[in-house]
DNA sequence: CAAATATACTACTAATTTAGTAGGAATTAA
DNA sequence: TTAATTCCTACTAAATTAGTAGTATATTTG
């Protein structure tokens, strides 16, 4: 699972997206209220998100964050690779969080971790191909299809 | 991640599955030593596999655990399950461990929610149709692939 | 029957991680 | 100068994970 660190962080990210060109920042208030994220911690996700090159921010009053990149560029797997999120299964085939199996004499001949591996491959597929402008497209079209 | 209780299942799982037809119970000691599993954390782990119909056992000397099912009945994504590893990435996707999502006013057009969908089903695509023995299988053909 | 060897079961515990909160310093616009 | 905002450090409370301890119960074998 991922922790909801991550899913506020691409909540958040996806929020700015959706005002990409106005070139206004976004309050971190205004953020929390309308994705229903705890304030305070939010502006913890947010700075992380800064140091980390997802967003940009302006202090001071009329302040606030916008995104530092073209929303089509930032995929979900970098989101949640930096928001510690693991997608792996098992740490022996994270690879952002890899850790070596104690109880494998040879990882490389482990038949649950060549499953896990392939698990992996299917998740990053589709996580690793998917941004912030293909979030919002389909909810677009998910509303679409609901309003019928 | 799964949690290390789920990955001891599987691993003394295979254990059993690899001598499914010798008849015979295998202690809990002879499971731990060879899989490196903490011995009384295997004992509750066995106990509960054994509540959810998984394995049999036979009670004082000679006695010990066996696979209560035929190994290619075994797939992986039961024992993820109950073991309470969630597959899922988040919980309003999940079939198990279903939960709703506060922040969403709208569940069926969320956008996150669709694409985390997706990634569900394609893990469970490959965890629901491997089994026991197709984790034996593989470690089969990698023992191979590595010898040559 | 007694001793040895298993599993069965209940009840803890210690460490880690998660999901935050509190409070003030620094910055900027009006 | 004041109000509004982000920046930053330092906590904390609750939940989860990964076990351990100890004893009861069952079974084989001599």
């Amino acid at each position: 699972m991922l922790p909801k660190k991550t899913k506020y962080a691409i909540k958040a990210l996806t929020a700015l997206a959706v005002v990409y060109f106005d070139k206004k920042p976004l309050r971190i208030s205004q953020i929390a209220e309308t994705e229903k994220i705890p304030r305070k911690f939010l502006e913890a996700i947010l700075l992380e998100l800064k140091n980390q090159g997802f967003v940009g921010s302006k202090m001071g009053a009329t302040g606030g964050y916008y995104l530092a990149k073209h929303p089509e560029e930032i995929m979900l797997s970098h989101i949640i690779r930096s928001t510690g999120g693991p997608i792996a299964l098992l740490p022996c085939v994270s690879l952002n969080y890899y850790e070596k199996c104690n109880e494998c004499k040879d990882e490389i001949t482990c038949g649950l971790r060549d499953v896990v591996l392939e698990v992996r491959e299917a998740s990053l597929k589709i996580l690793s191909k998917t941004s912030l402008t293909d979030v919002i497209l389909r909810e677009k079209r998910l509303l679409r299809k609901n309003m019928k």
